[in-house]
DNA sequence: TACAGCAAACCGACTGGTCAGTCTGTTGAT
DNA sequence: ATCAACAGACTGACCAGTCGGTTTGCTGTA
């Protein structure tokens, strides 16, 4: 009928409105089938389990916003400016892909080892690499010495906790977000972002 | 054989240490019958269903984190060092019960909606108690006017994510967690902490 | 002190509904 | 004719919860 990446993707595009709204446990293989108006041999034709369903969703996500984030850095000169766009590239990512966000934060978590692992994985990089612009931005002398590793898990933590909260209420809006939560991060490596 | 109440504890006992390692849905009841040395019986004779089991576990570390918390604040002065005292106390009951910390901060997240009523609920329930007292702070003149909610929030999830990152891999230690995490926050309300 | 009566506390084999995954096809393009 | 891309009825494992039965501890009675 369509041709086959259609039916992948529409596939794809279910799952996540079905994940997104009611958790991974909570979504059968057959409300998927539903939705995307395909059947169970459609599903296991492109997607080996339900479990690789989901990771593909997860990885889909983890690239764009890899992607985005790379991006934002390029434009930017060495230190703190970096450090500023990744953060914001990150907020405004989860900004416009509501859906697979609240995946990636919520329904992903607390599942089996599998996705756990995953999700680390997923966390860690890119901690990883807000620390990996901090520490350029201490060596520039943008910012004094701290400790990047637990600053970096700590932005992620407050990023996320703030994210998940409008994923779910729609409140505060991405704008007061954006221009509450930036500065906050950046004063508590006493930077000042004064110039902006 | 034993009293009830040493029963129903053990099977409490039981079921935090599996959903804290294993998660809700790979948690059979059957796996807790055995390792509390009881009986399917005795699991429903205690608590109507596993949904209700689960719950009790959050309530009992709900209750805990208050408790400590409300207490901490009690035993300082107005303002800053209340704001001050709070955190620690969280900080400090997160290290003290890792298990129902974990239970808490992830196992419980991505269930149901019942669940997941209950986690905000919990979450946005500490978290006004932050803001609360980051209000009068503000009022004492201690920091400068900023948007609470989006702060106590942003702080809620920082701390989950570094408390998180220790429950998995027992790093960093709560001590290097308290004295690096404890000056960011507050650093990013432009408070200066150095008095301690 | 013995014992019946009774209910709370507990035991564990069993069940019934659920659902991921399978399998036997069918369709349509090359 | 062949095969990729589907369709959808079916299955069987899994597991929360049930239920008839047993034990334990307590209370009143003689």
């Amino acid at each position: 009928m369509d041709n086959p990446q259609n039916t992948r993707e529409r596939i794809l595009d279910s799952a996540l409105n079905l994940f997104s709204r009611k958790g991974y446990h909570d979504t059968r293989m057959d409300e998927i089938v539903e939705e995307s108006e395909t059947s169970k041999g459609a599903i296991y034709f492109h997607f080996p389990s339900k479990e690789r369903l989901f990771l593909a969703l997860m990885d889909q996500f983890a690239s764009l916003l890899e992607r985005r984030i790379r991006e934002a850095i390029e434009q930017e000169d060495e230190g703190m400016q970096r450090v500023r766009a990744a953060l914001t590239a990150c907020l405004d990512t989860f900004g416009k892909y509501r859906l697979p966000a609240k995946i990636m934060l919520v329904q992903a978590v607390g599942l089996g080892a599998i996705f756990e692992k995953k999700r680390l994985e997923v966390n860690d990089h890119f901690a990883n690499l807000i620390r990996t612009y901090l520490d350029e931005a201490i060596k520039v002398g943008d910012i004094s010495p701290v400790d990047t590793e637990i600053v970096s898990h700590a932005w992620m933590g407050a990023i996320y906790s703030v994210v998940i909260r409008w994923v779910y209420t729609g409140e505060p809006e991405p704008e007061r977000i954006l221009s509450t939560l930036l500065p906050l991060l950046l004063r508590s490596v006493s930077y000042d972002d004064s110039i902006a």
